[in-house]
DNA sequence: GCGGCGCTGTGATCCAGGTCACAGTTTCGG
DNA sequence: CCGAAACTGTGACCTGGATCACAGCGCCGC
């Protein structure tokens, strides 16, 4: 368990801060915590408060109206999510639920907004977070678009090994436990067609299972495997 | 022709300013005209410049490998964009060209920046704009995975004529001209797909094409269009 | 005012991937 | 340690849309 002072520091916007500020947002802000699978909000609601995750892991997602639905991002320790609400004034955009027992700081509108008004550097930090975020949301029209199914699944995973990979003599090893479920909910598409594809690879030799994590043999593979074959 | 004060007002992050703080910033922009069908960046370059249209209309896309490429956004006058690479120092995440002959204001880098850091208000202004890309890019991206063709093209309609329809007795008429191959790229798919769903909603009497623009009868008709009917 | 080029409209074909339906295999709570 | 519940793996089938291939049409430039 990491001191609640040194993860904030982590946190790109709270690390531009001085000590003193820092401490002076923690205590205007207060805690939540989350079970797994429990829902910290939902798309369409209004929203006011802003949560920084000291510990656990958070699903980003859009809920389709036919059930499976589309995950835009998984959070961890350092990352903040529910922003957007607060910047534009708009609904949340998205839904979030703790994929695990959840630690949150809540901050509301007038705190983090006074953040930012008075620390243009902290401003800063959050612009480009979520311009990083915007990078990352048109990479994903653009994968929707010209990537299949096939080429989705192998880019994710090549993503997962960069974000959660650990180097093993046999390859990298992706921490995060994940079923095919929801490898499909990342890439808009059904288990079943995950399940080809892995079997696949797996065939290839390209990717192992140990258990409920990945093994990622050869990334060339993968990377061979995405093929930009619509349009 | 509007004078540039004027327009200067309406761009968000320059109204929040002083009459002289805008002046200042004009003086130390310079101006560029780029031709019809003129390319303004490409994605993947450095990028170390914001455009504000003065005038023309601008389209912000992802070029595919395979030649059709996706659509973002179709800005005109007032808008700005190409802030994203100086938010977070990225290379360009999309391309950029002139849909017709169209004059930009250019700000560089280091006068960006201190806008932002020294008028809060002003880097208040570009989070919300910010932002309020990344929910509609959050949107696509749910379009593109729940949606059916005929619901992209349907949805699309609809958006194109809240941004740029005009009331008639008959409908609302969508200004700009707009080839099916246009539509094709904002939605991601076939020219030729777009074309049957086009026929097949002419056929069912909710829009009508009026020369090169396209006369919505039928709002409802189109939003009933609009299917879940992926996953 | 006419020739051509860029649009529109549509048919024929094909196949990736969705849907449905199970059987086998892990995993985990009690 | 056992049984239910959740996950994995695959076959059969069907369909939306991509692809290819033209035939009109109309607008624009010379």
């Amino acid at each position: 368990m990491t001191r609640a002072g040194d993860l904030l520091r982590r946190v790109p916007f709270l690390a531009v801060l001085t000590v003193t500020d820092r401490r002076a947002l923690v205590s205007a802000a207060s805690r939540r915590r989350f079970g797994r699978g429990e829902a910290i909000f939902h798309k369409d609601e209004r929203g006011e408060s802003l949560f920084i995750i000291e510990e656990g892991s958070v699903r980003i997602y859009l809920p389709s109206p036919q059930g499976a639905d589309l995950t835009l991002a998984v959070l961890g320790a350092g990352d903040f999510f529910g922003e957007m609400a607060l910047l534009d004034g708009g609904p949340r955009s998205a839904s979030a639920t703790a994929l695990r027992e959840t630690a949150t700081l809540v901050l509301g509108r007038a705190d983090f907004t006074a953040v930012l008004q008075s620390r243009p550097r902290s401003a800063m930090a959050v612009l480009a977070a979520v311009a990083q975020r915007l990078r990352e949301a048109d990479e994903m029209a653009g994968d929707l678009a010209f990537l299949d199914v096939g080429g989705r699944v192998a880019k994710k995973l090549l993503e997962l090994a960069a974000a959660h990979g650990v180097q093993r003599p046999e390859g990298t090893l992706l921490e995060l436990p994940l079923t095919q479920e929801g490898l499909a909910n990342m890439v808009g598409v059904t288990r079943e067609s995950v399940n080809r594809h892995l079997s696949s690879l797996r065939r290839l030799g390209v990717i192992a299972r140990e258990g409920r994590r990945f093994l990622i043999r050869d990334p060339d593979g993968l990377r061979r495997y995405i093929r930009y074959s619509r349009k």
